[in-house]
DNA sequence: CTGAAAAAATGATTATCGTCACTTTTTCAG
DNA sequence: CTGAAAAAGTGACGATAATCATTTTTTCAG
């Protein structure tokens, strides 16, 4: 079957050029002159990939991707920017709201074709890694009919991927379901209203965000945005609600899940109160380290995350990583740190 | 049938004159003349009434207690001290520790029999009360299976009375399963490695204590102590697991009890980070006041606990109470807490 | 009702950590 | 490799809230 392509684009000459091209290399081509009947077409044929202009009249560019992105099926299309020369300064942001790839217009039909082929292989070959990677998903896999049939729905559920600083939800959105975090790194932060962050969680492959919302039918109550490039998947509410009816199995593990979340919490709580930021900071260099797995590794996490985590303000962040520095605790340059006594990190005093 | 009584005192001469007083009652006697075989008859026969000495060898009063606390069904029966009159100092600890009631050495026929009457009425009446007070348990009830039976499962369960201050499970305790609350008032609280405590949660009528602990198969991770003579009911861990295992709808009833659990903890979290002093305590009435319901109604709550609650120092709870008390925010006079203007409360900026 | 003990309040002092302003280092596109 | 922008680090300063010491009020058994 051939691949479906949108393309969104307010010039007609433009536009119909690109229609001729690909509709001669075999594609199913759909095409929208502005934004908004872009949106609407995305959503109703869920094409392979998409490809949209930035500058339009009404619904530009960043608007139609936006608009994709409030929907999980549409958002897990490959989307690609078309753009001007001029527009150029302002794509890191496209990139970062999820785009896949942009062109620079004038192009070339081959330039045109290789770009769409490579997204959609790239596509392809990530949905292909993650139902390997699956195989590695410890967590709930057991001889169980309902955690193998939880498994299966995971596996039939569509990846998607996630540019580094994406928000993948924010605090407030209505909970539409549980992201499984394939691979990659993922924040969740919560906002004060003077607009300081608190890291609730950090996860790494293998984690469940926005449980306690689906679970609990509310609304997000985080902002999970990822740290790296991160491949998640979305098991929607409707189909998680009713694995938890028929199987027991699979309710009691979220329980186990949330019960140790509780836990987690409590824990941070009591350190946020009556621990010094010292204390604070070591306990979050040891919780990172594990994270991260290997001892002596350096990781990069920025001096803000830091601070998010440990409840803190940046400066104090810096001030105190150097003094752990010179005490031997820690190594870093730049934003990479590298722990050297951990155990010193976690029986810290004061 | 009648009653059993477990007499534990290592004077004979007293031991056997009150053995003798109520089998010519009617009651069924069994006789320790030391603390370890009282303990060892109690949890053997489980009576209906413990008489229990204070000074012994070995093991005494307190420590018979004690020892009783551990085991949930021994914990449940009613237990009164025998004291000469130079113990009578300590007995207040016992009195915190559970126990019903004390008889001064020496005591009448009359006295004795009036007072094993008198708590077993007690006893009797506090099983029935709960009862009926479970009807408005609308927590758990609804049309289903599941919850009905998980209601009967708690209607079957002998209740048990905590006084005021005394511990229900510590932190650390293993897990041995989930107390719901029939009325009265608990709190949980952590302790920092300095002492210093946080309260991780306060909690009225119809309320679960223990739940992620029991539902993650762990120890305690607090400790919960009764605020005031509170009447609580123990739902063992392995009847639990079967019921969770049985019907799905309490799995999803627990699971959503969780969620909103880790709801609020985050929320407490932000606020300790990031609030003022002011700010939290103005929170912390707020709390409070939606937990003893109705407005303008004093409640009482020690500085201690409220400082434990908004994680700050007990002075500066005095400090920032009379601020708000010239505020007209709320009134006190000792102890007594009465909020004045909830709404100001609630919005108050910093 | 009374007095001792516990709890609460207040005052004085100080340490901690956040804020602001500025410098230095790192990062990254071209 | 280069230079501009972002991130990290540093210094000075001050506000907040903890601590310690003491006084006042409340509680509660007798």
């Amino acid at each position: 079957m051939s691949k479906k392509v949108l393309i969104i684009e307010d010039n007609n000459e433009i536009r119909e050029n690109i229609v001729e091209i690909l509709e001669l290399a075999g594609y199913e081509v759909f095409a929208a002159n502005n934004g908004k009947v872009g949106v609407d077409l995305a959503v109703k044929n869920l094409p392979d990939i998409i490809l949209c202009d930035i500058m339009m009249p009404e619904l530009d560019g960043y608007g139609v991707l936006y608009m994709l992105n409030k929907s999980p099926e549409a958002a897990a299309i490959p989307f690609i920017f078309l753009t001007a020369k001029a527009e150029r300064v302002d794509l890191r942001k496209g990139m970062e709201m999820g785009a896949d790839d942009y062109l620079t217009k004038p192009f070339d039909d081959m330039e045109l074709l290789n770009a769409i082929e490579s997204r959609l292989k790239k596509k392809e070959a990530q949905q292909a890694f993650y139902s390997k990677s699956l195989d590695n998903l410890n967590t709930l896999i057991s001889k169980n009919d309902g955690l193998v049939e939880l498994k299966k729905i995971i596996q039939e559920r569509k990846v998607r991927q996630f540019k580094k600083n994406q928000v993948i939800y924010y605090e407030g959105d209505k909970g539409n379901g549980l992201y499984l975090l394939i691979n990659g790194s993922v924040k969740t932060i919560k906002l004060a209203e003077d607009g300081r962050e608190l890291m609730t969680g950090i996860f790494g492959p293998d984690s469940y965000l926005g449980i306690n919302a689906t679970l609990a039918n509310e609304d997000y109550t985080d902002t999970a945005t990822a740290l790296e490039d991160s491949l998640l998947c979305l098991i929607p509410k409707d189909q998680l609600e009713q694995l938890l009816n028929m199987y027991p199995v699979v309710a009691r593990e979220f329980i186990k899940l949330l019960s140790n979340d509780i836990r987690e919490k409590e824990e941070q709580l009591l350190q946020l109160a009556y621990h010094s930021v010292r204390k604070r900071m070591a306990e979050a260099m040891v919780r990172l380290s594990r994270q991260h797995a290997t001892e002596g590794e350096a990781f990069k996490i920025s001096r803000e995350d830091l601070a998010a985590m440990a409840g803190m303000a940046t400066e104090t962040v810096s001030r105190t990583l150097s003094d752990f520095k010179d005490e031997g605790l820690i190594d870093k340059k730049g934003s990479a740190i590298t722990i050297l006594d951990i155990n010193r990190l976690a029986k810290m005093k004061n």
